[in-house]
DNA sequence: CTGAAAGCGCTAACAT
DNA sequence: ATGTTAGCGCTTTCAG
C-alpha cells in the first residue's frame, strides 16, 4: 500500500489525535519525545506519505510551476526546459510544461487553467501582447517571468540582447567584406498580429547597424515562403552577399537549398545563423552563428521565479551574454 | 481580481447556500431556472473560477498526468512529449514533465513525489528494472504506461519492435553487399546495472540476423568511448564494412569523425542510423536510417493512459510500425 | 504536552 | 427547490 493511508489513520492507530501526529511528522515543538518516536515509527511502518493536495489547500502553495512555450520543434526550447526543470526540482517544485503553439487564444486558456491549479509561479514566452494582457497577468497576482518576447518592463524578463547581437553580426559581415545582406526573418510578417518582440528587436539591430554602414545594402525576407523568395532573388545578386538568418533552422534550410544548383558557401554567398543549436556540429560547411547559453536562460528563469515566490524583489531584466562563433560559412 | 473569489462568496452575495451555487455552476438538477441564472450572472461578474485543489480533493482526481523521461538531449523525446501533451490537453489534463537523467534513484524519487501529488496517470521510460520495482509500481494503484525500456508485460507499453528493426537493418546491409558490421550501442555497457531493454532487444535482433547470414561478421562497440574504439579499429578493416548505429546521434558523431582523415561514405565505409531525427535532412551524406513516427508513440501513450484512467482495459502492447529510409550513406 | 475545533474550497448525501 | 451537514487530508489556533 503506498498512497492510501492518512494522518487520521496514524492517529487512530497510535491512540492520539491528528494534531499530535502533525507535530510529530513536522518536527513541531510541544510533543513528548517518546510519543513522537512512536508516531514516526508507525508512519514509517505504514508507509505514510503526506498528501500534497491537502497540504497545498491549507498552506496556500502548491510547489508547482507552470512553463508555457511555443512548441518543441526548435531544440533550444527543449534545452531551456531541461535547465529550468533542473533548478525547479532542486527547490522542490514540479513543473507543468504546456505548449501554446503560438496561438494567442491557447496561451490565454493555458494561463487561466494554470492559475486555477494555483501554480506558485509561471514562466512564459508570450505570444499575446498589449495592455489588456499585461493587466490580466498582474491580476493573477502570481509571480511571472518571461523569456523571448517581452511583454512589459514590469515583469522580470530573461533573454539576450537581440538588438546588439544582430548589430554585431552585421558589423562582422561588413568586416568580412560583404556588401549586401539578405536578412531572413519570417516572423516579421506577423507584425501587429501577435507578439513578435524578439524578431522586432533584431530588426531594430539590423537597421541600427545599416545606418552606420552606408555602403551596405540589404533585402529583408519576412514571409513564410522565404525560401521561394530567396531562390527568385539569387540570380539577381551582383554584390558580395551574405544571408543573415534569425534562426539556425532557417540557415540550415537555406544551406540545404543551396546544394541543389550547387552554390558554394561561403565562396559565392555567405550565410550566418542564430542560436548555435547543437546539431550544427554535424553540418557542412560549419555554420557561423550567434551563440548564447540557452541553459543559462532556463536556469536564470527558474531562479528568478523562485526568488519572486519567496518574496524577493528581483531585477526586472537579466541579460545573458552572447557571442559570434566564427566558423566556415562566412 | 482573478483567483481569489470562492463559491462561498457567491453564495453570500446571492443570498443562497453553497450547495445551491454548486447546482447552478455544475448544471445539476433541482434548482429554479431563475436562481440558476442569477447565480451564473454573479459568478460571471465576479470572474469566478473554480479552484482545482478543492475539486481534486473531493473528487479524488487531479486531471494531471506525469511524464518521466531521461532528458531533453535527444530530440526524439522532445517530439514525443509534444505529441503526448497535445492529446493530454485535449482531454483536459495538464502534465508534469520531469527528467530522470537516467538515474535510478532520481526516477524512484520522482515517482514517489508524483504519487504524492496524486497524478491520475504516469508515463515513463524506466531506468529501474526488476520485480521489486514492478511491484512498487503496482502498489501505487495508479495507471501507468511505459515507453522505451519495458519493465513488465503487465504494464501497457508503447514502442516499436526493436528486434525486428535491427534485424531488417542487418538484412538490408547484407543485401547491399556488406560483409562486416560495426555495431555501435554504447548503452550495452550498463547491462545488469540498469534497465537497458531497448538496446538489449536491438542486440537480440542483431544476433538473430547474424545467425541467418553466416558470411556476415560483426564487431560490437558497447563502450561510452566508442569513438576512440572505432578510430583504432578502422585501419584494420579489410572486408566491406558498414557501421550500424542504434541512434542517429551516434551516427552523426561518427560521420563527423570520418571527415578528419577523409574517409568516404559510403564508398569506403557505410553507415546507418536509427530514429530519423529531423536534423538529418541537413547533413551530408544523407543518412540511411530506421524511421518511425515518434509522435505516434506520444499520442498513443496519452490515449492508452487516459483510457486506463477511464477504467478501460487496454492492450498491454502497442507496436508502432517502423521502416528503413534508404538514403545515401549506405 | 495533548485534545478539540475550525477551516482551506469544493462536492454530495440527506433533510426540509 | 433549497438548506444543512459532513467530509476529502491536512494544518493551526485555542483550550485544557
Amino acid at each position: 500500500m503506498l498512497n492510501k493511508i492518512t494522518s487520521k489513520q496514524i492517529a487512530e492507530q497510535c491512540g492520539v489525535t491528528r494534531g499530535t501526529v502533525d507535530r510529530a511528522l513536522n518536527n513541531r515543538p510541544g510533543i513528548k519525545a517518546e510519543t513522537r518516536a512512536r508516531i514516526l515509527k508507525a508512519a514509517e511502518e505504514l508507509g505514510y506519505r503526506p498528501d500534497y493536495l491537502g497540504q497545498s489547500l491549507v498552506k496556500g502553495e502548491t510547489k508547482t510551476l507552470g512553463m508555457l512555450t511555443f512548441d518543441m520543434h526548435n531544440p533550444i526550447f527543449a534545452q531551456l526546459y531541461h535547465a529550468f526543470e533542473d533548478v525547479a526540482r532542486q527547490h522542490g517544485y514540479f513543473v507543468y510544461l504546456a505548449l501554446t503553439h503560438k496561438d494567442k487564444h491557447v496561451e490565454q486558456l493555458h494561463i487561466h487553467h494554470l492559475m486555477d491549479r494555483r501554480v506558485d509561479g509561471l514562466a512564459l514566452n508570450p505570444i499575446n501582447e498589449g495592455e489588456a494582457f499585461v493587466s490580466f497577468l498582474h491580476q493573477t497576482r502570481t509571480p511571472i517571468v518571461t523569456y523571448g518576447n517581452r511583454v512589459s518592463r514590469h515583469i522580470p524578463h530573461v533573454w539576450i540582447n537581440d538588438q546588439r547581437a544582430v548589430q554585431e553580426a552585421v558589423q562582422y559581415m561588413a568586416a568580412k567584406g560583404y556588401q549586401h545582406i539578405l536578412y531572413v526573418s519570417p516572423p516579421l510578417q506577423y507584425e501587429g498580429t501577435e507578439n513578435i518582440d524578439v524578431p522586432k528587436q533584431r530588426y531594430v539591430g539590423l537597421q541600427a547597424a545599416l545606418q552606420q554602414l552606408p555602403s551596405m545594402s540589404c533585402t529583408v525576407l519576412r514571409e513564410k515562403h522565404y525560401i521561394k523568395d530567396l531562390i527568385e532573388l539569387l540570380p539577381s545578386l551582383s554584390k558580395k552577399t551574405a544571408i543573415l538568418c534569425t534562426s539556425d533552422i532557417f540557415a540550415l534550410e537555406i544551406l540545404k537549398i543551396l546544394k541543389q544548383p550547387y552554390i558554394s558557401v561561403p565562396d559565392q554567398i555567405g550565410i550566418m545563423g542564430f542560436d548555435n543549436i547543437g546539431m550544427l556540429e554535424y553540418v557542412e560547411p560549419a555554420l557561423t552563428t550567434v551563440d548564447y547559453t540557452i541553459e543559462e536562460i532556463g536556469r536564470s528563469l527558474a531562479e528568478t521565479l523562485i526568488q519572486q515566490i519567496q518574496g524577493v524583489q528581483v531585477n526586472a531584466d537579466i541579460v545573458i551574454p552572447h557571442r559570434i562563433i566564427e566558423r566556415a560559412s562566412l
